[in-house]
This record gives structure tokens, C-alpha cells and sequence, in this order.
DNA sequence: AGCACGCCGACT
DNA sequence: GTCGGCGTGCTC
């Protein structure tokens, strides 16, 4: 008689143990393979992890896979272990680690797509004539097509058109006589489409000769260029010569929404070899994008954070753009840091990772200066332009009205006089931070979480930025019924303030709720790029890679928020966004100003950033941290608790910190104390932080203690989450 | 997390 | 009498 088999299988469930299956004589199963199986009361699907001889548990209470899904794994080797590593790193559910790597259909238990189904090249119908009603979507394809005077693939309309046209939409404009088809042809793409737009200059092509130079091999190499040193020419090309050898590239970018241009950029240099993958695709178009890079058939694939998990059974090189952006970190569920593992997979897949950024992240460079990554350096801009000019000015002596201080807008006043845009950075969006009454102190408060509501005026309402309760807008105090005061500016306000003061000026407004709308994003940076808004004002969002050829005066209004924060990256992520900013200023010939508003123009930071060097600035962070036992030279675990009730879970994290003390080597275990936002969405949040010199410390101690509140569960109206190496303690 | 079981309150 | 509230326990 056979031996028999078992495998151990992964499921989506929060629970910390694989599963032991009886494998059907008849069936060969292989890590990485989906099953269905049955799982308690019901169906579920699992991944296969490996085969076992004798099963963890008791063979009678072993029950036999249900079927297999896939004939190829759908997760390689490698990328399974990367993902055990991931579970125990961030001390999540195996199951969950494993089942979140595949894109949400698979995970539903979804058949792989298969190949790509040859899709028609589209033409405008001359002859046929024009019915009566017609969208602008519909126009605006006919015209493109009519413009191009050639068939068109899908891909290429949408790239021309920007409208992200499905295929069904064109068929329905087919099927109406709007469109005629005319079967693909063979895809002529060449292996690289073309070369880089400009040459490379010497430094760029040092940075790329050592990347190339890397290829084969595991290593970190920091890519560390000022704004405009065209980090991303260098990427472009050390992609296009791992490709032209067979192999694939992946590329990770904090945010595709963003950044549209990084994607156009992207695909019309390797036509037709780019997969794109965002949270903010159809599940379908994901599913897609997803297998054409696992297939191979789209050897380039250029994502955001989850991308990491995709398989890439070539893979010849990782690259992660603007590597300290705080959206590599998620920051809810599996709280995994994507540049983090993009490094590890590296090593795992035994490919080279570039980091890349103007404003590395304080860990990286003190691993840069240490010799463990290779420090790659891009100094000059290739178009020869100088970095901006770094100048405070002194609210406390210019007070400013709505944001705005004198000296502000007599800068903006001569810029705009020369020609040349204004870029107006405020981090903090809505129209007023608080409504409030001066007569007897009413404060608009959200009725779920400790926070005021910021107005926003335009849609007379006033949201909390937490948890998105939203209100009408009074104007009278619902206590005393006396006038209502704003106070604080957002972006809507200082908008309105700059339109006031620049009447004649088309100004534009880029914040999270002014591109909501499908294409906003693309539209207004369009707009600023044809100069068809002499001022911006905008959030985080302006300082994102974004080329502009004509800013010429960038105002920073409040930095001192973020000056002055307790939280622990806070002066960091003060300079880089601040640089960030600055670098949209001065392009070719054309050095641009950065004029900051402060009440404290002789704090260290401050005179950092008009030194203007980064590097420089980072030596007091650093030495800073050093002190502090702080990240880069100590590291750190959040745990958060949160519940319905302040005592109960006020009860649960004390009771939690004794479990932790007692595990405790060589580790600070500091609180609890009440979360930074003690109530948020009517829940009540404590935390735990975990401080030690030592990883494996830390991670024995967080380990102990999830054994025990594993065999000790806390009512399950308490949830508790841990944070492996938080960004950010708020 | 699902899903079922189980034991107590207000309904046709 | 029973529909349904959510506490508790289990899942190879």
C-alpha cells in the first residue's frame, strides 16, 4: 500500500498555525498551489506550503484536500519564504501573510486569467455618421483616433487619451458604429524602446555602471540624488539592460496616483512590456497586471507597496523610487515596510535593490555611511540649474493674515511679475482647522474621536479627518448662539485668501479633495505645466516628483508644526518634505527661492535648511537618535489596544505589560499610555512601546507574549495590533 | 475571521 | 411558546 501524503496548507484566517491536509492519491501538490478545501462548517481556499510526512495533529481528525485550483503554483519559492520571514518579522498570521501576497479575485478562489486574449486595434469610422448623442469620452477617443489617422491598440488610445477606456466601453462604441476594428497584429515592440531621452551624464553613468555592475548578485545600492538629477534616467536604463538579458525589473513607487507621469514615463520607453499594479485598479485589471508579470509576458512591473508580493520568476532587479516616502510602511493589518522586504527579497532572489532618493531615510544613509549599502551619489542637475536659494522669514517680526505674511506676498508679487509660477505648500488640508465660539469657548469637536472637525468650507460642512463623521456647517455657537470664529488655515482657506490677493492670478488647488475626481490629478498638473495657473497651493502632494519647468518662487506657510512635534520622525520628515518641496523650484538656468514662514528661524533645523545639504543636516538627527536609543541604532515595536470601553482596555494593556515585563531582556517596555488620539471612531486606543538595542530581544519578548494572550485570549471586543519598527508613534 | 452552539429577553 | 441578541469555542 502507498505512503500516504499530507501537506500543510496556509488559509486566511487570523489564526497562527498552518493546516494538515490529506493529500488525494491521485494528486501531486506543490508549495505555492492554491486547494480548496474544507475548512470547519465550510469551503475555503488554502495555499499549499510544503508536503509533510506525518501530520501535526492526529491522522483521524485530518481531512482530505478538496481540490486542487492551479496547475502551476501561483506563489514561488522564494516568495514563500519571503512571506514566512514576513509573519514572523511582523509578528501576523502566517495564513493571512500568505493569502494577501495573491490579488484579491485568487484569493476568492478565482482561475488564473490565462493568456491574453489578442484584443483588435481601434479606428475612427470616417464614413459613418454622427448620431445624434455622443459623450465627451466618446469625442474625445473618436478624436484621438482621428488625430493618430492610424489604427490604435487600447493601450496606446489611453496613453494618448489619458481616459483609462475600457475594452467593453469600445466595443459598445463598435457595436454603435462610432469605431471600426482591425485585427492585432503581431506586436512589434522591440526588446527596449529606444535609448534614454537625453545622454547620460558621467555621474549617471558611474551610478549606472555600478548597478549593472551588481546584477547577478545580492546588495543594497543607495541612490542618492539632489532633485532633478535624474535618478530616474539611471533606473530607466539599468532596467533596460536587465531586460535586453531575459531578466524582469521590478519597480516600487510610494503611490501610482500620484505620480501619472512615473507611468507614461515608464511605459513609453518599454512599450508594451510594463504591467502596472495599484490599488486602484478593477479587481480584474489587477488579476491581469498581476499574472502578465508573473507569466513573465510583461517583464517590467512597476507598482506600489503590495507589488513587492507579486511572483517574478526572472527576477533581475528591484528598484525602490523615492525610498523614504512614509507610504512604503502600511499602516493597518500586516504593518509590513515594502522597501524593508523589497531588500530582503533581494537578498532571498540574490538580485541587486537601488534605493533611490534625494532625501534618504535616516536608516538608510547610516547604512549607506556604514559600507553595508553602496552609496551612489548624483550631485549636479544634468540641465546645469543650481538648487534654490533656502531663506526664513520671521513671523514674529512679519505677522501673517490667513497664512500669509507681508514678505510673502511682496515675493510672490515679483515672481508672478517675471513670469514665473508660485508653489504654496501647506500641509494641512480642509478650510479652517477648528470652528469655534469667542464668547463662551464651544468647540466644534467630532462626536467619535478626541479631534476638532476642520471646515471645510466650500461644501458647508465640517469634517473630522479621523474617522470621516461629517456635519453642516454652523455660523452661529449651538451654546450661546453668539457668531462662529475659524481658526487655523487649510488649504481652502489660504486659496481663497491668495485669490483675494491676486485677483487676476488663475490659481490652482492640489490637495487629497481637490483630485478626488477620476483625472483630476492629471488634469490640473497639466494645467500647471501649460502655465495656465500662476499660483499652487497645495498639500504633500506638490512636493512629489512632479516636473514643472517654471516655478519660480516656492513658500513654505507653517513649518513649525512639524518642528515641534513630539512624534519621533517628525523633524525628518520636516526636511524632507520641506526639500522635497524646494526642489520643484529653478529649472535650467533659472534658480528658483524657497521661502519658509517660521517663528523660529534659529532653530538648528532651520539653519540646516538654509545651508541647503542634506547630508549635513542629518548629522544632529542622527546623533540625536544615538542618544535616544532611537531608530537607526535601537529598535522599536508598537502595540496598540483598542476597544469599546477607556477601562476595560486601559485593563487589558496594564495586564498586557505585566506579560511583557516578565519576558522582558534587555528591553524598555514603556507605558501603557493612552494612544496620542485616545478615542478614535468611538473606540478607545492604549499603547505599549517595545525599546531595544537588539532585535532578537524584542522579538523574543514579543513573541512570549503572543503565546500568552494566544492561550489567554482577551474578550474579543479588544483588538490588538503590533507595529514592527512604526513609523510613526501617533 | 467565519460559523455554530447556547442561553436569556420581547414579540406574533 | 420562538426569534434573535452576542459571549464562547473550534477550525487540520
Amino acid at each position: 500500500m502507498p505512503q500516504e501524503t499530507f501537506v500543510r496548507v496556509a488559509i486566511d484566517r487570523p489564526l497562527d498555525r498552518l493546516f494538515d491536509y490529506r493529500c488525494p492519491p491521485e494528486l501531486r501538490l506543490l508549495p505555492g498551489q492554491r486547494v480548496r478545501l474544507p475548512f470547519g462548517r465550510s469551503d475555503t481556499v488554502g495555499v499549499v506550503m510544503e508536503s509533510v510526512a506525518t501530520p501535526a495533529v492526529a491522522t483521524s481528525r485530518i481531512r482530505t484536500v478538496g481540490a486542487l485550483i492551479d496547475p502551476d503554483p501561483v506563489l514561488t519559492a522564494p516568495l514563500l519564504e519571503l512571506l514566512r520571514f514576513t509573519a514572523r518579522y511582523y509578528h501576523h498570521p502566517l495564513g493571512e501573510v500568505v493569502l494577501n501576497a495573491l490579488p484579491p479575485a485568487l484569493r476568492r478562489g478565482a482561475p488564473l486569467p490565462g493568456p491574453r486574449v489578442p484584443e483588435p486595434l481601434w479606428r475612427a469610422d470616417i464614413d459613418a455618421d454622427p448620431p445624434r448623442r455622443i459623450g465627451p469620452r466618446q469625442q474625445a477617443t473618436i478624436d484621438a483616433l482621428r488625430e493618430a489617422r492610424a489604427p490604435l491598440t487600447r493601450e496606446a488610445l489611453n496613453d494618448l487619451t489619458g481616459l483609462g477606456l475600457r475594452r467593453a466601453e469600445l466595443e459598445r462604441m463598435a457595436d454603435r458604429g462610432l469605431l471600426g476594428t482591425e485585427p492585432a497584429t503581431v506586436a512589434t515592440t522591440e526588446p527596449s524602446g529606444g535609448g534614454p531621452a537625453f545622454p547620460l551624464t558621467p555621474e549617471q553613468r558611474d551610478a549606472l555602471a555600478e548597478i549593472v555592475g551588481a546584477s547577478g548578485q545580492p546588495g543594497v545600492l543607495l541612490l542618492d540624488g539632489v532633485t532633478g538629477s535624474g535618478k530616474t534616467e539611471v533606473y530607466l536604463e539599468a532596467a533596460a539592460q536587465t531586460l535586453d538579458q531575459g531578466g524582469q525589473v521590478l519597480i516600487l513607487i510610494p503611490e501610482i496616483a500620484l505620480t501619472p507621469q512615473l507611468i507614461q514615463r515608464v511605459s513609453r520607453r518599454f512599450p508594451g512590456q510594463v504591467a502596472a499594479l495599484h490599488s486602484g485598479l478593477a479587481v480584474n485589471d489587477r488579476l491581469r497586471a498581476w499574472d502578465d508579470a508573473r507569466r513573465g509576458e510583461r517583464p517590467l512591473l512597476l507598482g506600489t507597496r503590495s507589488a513587492l508580493f507579486t511572483p517574478l520568476p526572472r527576477l533581475g532587479l528591484i528598484i525602490v523610487d523615492e525610498e523614504h516616502d512614509p507610504a512604503y510602511k502600511q499602516q493597518d493589518g500586516l504593518h509590513y515596510h515594502a522597501r524593508d522586504l523589497a531588500i530582503l527579497r533581494g537578498h532571498l532572489e540574490s538580485v541587486p535593490v537601488v534605493l533611490g532618493s534625494a532625501t534618504p531615510t535616516l536608516e538608510t544613509l547610516e547604512k549607506a555611511r556604514s559600507g553595508r549599502y553602496r552609496h551612489l551619489r548624483l550631485g549636479t542637475r544634468p540641465d546645469g540649474s543650481q538648487p534654490p536659494a533656502v531663506h526664513c522669514l520671521d513671523t514674529r517680526v512679519h505677522p501673517t493674515d490667513e497664512g500669509l505674511s507681508t514678505p510673502m506676498l511682496d515675493a510672490m508679487r515679483g515672481t508672478l511679475a517675471q513670469g514665473r509660477q508660485c508653489f504654496m505648500l501647506l500641509n494641512r488640508r480642509g478650510f479652517a482647522r477648528v470652528l469655534s465660539c469667542d464668547h463662551c469657548g464651544w468647540v466644534a469637536d467630532c462626536p467619535r474621536c478626541d479631534a476638532h472637525l476642520t471646515v471645510h468650507a466650500a461644501i458647508r460642512r465640517s469634517v473630522c479627518h479621523l474617522c470621516g463623521y461629517i456635519q453642516p456647517l454652523s455660523d452661529a455657537c449651538p451654546q450661546c448662539g453668539q457668531a462662529l470664529r475659524h481658526l487655523g488655515v487649510g488649504t481652502q482657506r489660504l486659496e481663497r485668501a491668495l485669490s483675494r490677493h491676486f485677483p487676476d492670478t488663475p490659481l490652482i488647488r492640489l490637495d487629497r479633495d481637490s483630485i478626488r475626481r477620476r483625472g483630476a490629478l492629471e488634469q490640473s498638473l497639466e494645467a500647471i505645466r501649460g502655465m495656465e495657473a500662476g499660483i499652487v497651493v497645495g498639500t504633500q502632494i506638490l512636493a512629489k516628483g512632479h516636473d514643472f519647468p517654471r516655478v519660480g518662487l516656492v513658500g513654505i506657510i507653517d513649518v513649525d508644526q512639524g518642528l515641534f512635534s513630539a512624534d519621533l520622525r517628525a523633524a525628518e520628515q520636516t526636511l524632507q518634505l520641506v526639500l522635497q518641496a524646494a526642489g520643484r523650484a529653478g529649472r535650467a538656468g533659472d534658480p528658483g527661492e524657497v521661502l519658509i514662514q517660521t517663528g523660529h528661524p534659529e532653530h538648528p533645523l532651520m539653519r540646516a535648511l538654509r545651508g541647503g545639504d542634506y547630508a549635513a543636516m542629518v548629522d544632529p538627527l542622527l546623533d540625536e537618535r544615538h542618544q535616544a536609543g532611537m531608530p537607526p541604532y535601537g529598535y522599536l515595536a508598537l502595540i496598540r489596544i483598542d476597544g469599546p470601553g477607556p477601562e476595560a482596555t486601559q485593563r487589558q494593556a496594564e495586564d498586557m505589560v505585566r506579560q511583557l515585563r516578565r519576558h522582558a531582556r534587555e528591553v524598555r517596555v514603556l507605558g501603557p499610555a493612552p494612544a496620542p488620539r485616545h478615542r478614535v471612531n468611538r473606540r478607545y486606543r492604549e499603547q505599549i512601546l517595545l525599546a531595544s538595542s537588539r532585535r532578537a530581544t524584542l522579538h523574543h519578548t514579543l513573541g512570549e507574549t503572543r503565546r500568552h494572550w494566544e492561550a489567554h485570549p482577551p474578550p474579543r471586543s479588544l483588538r490588538i495590533s503590533i507595529d514592527v519598527d512604526p513609523i510613526t508613534l501617533a
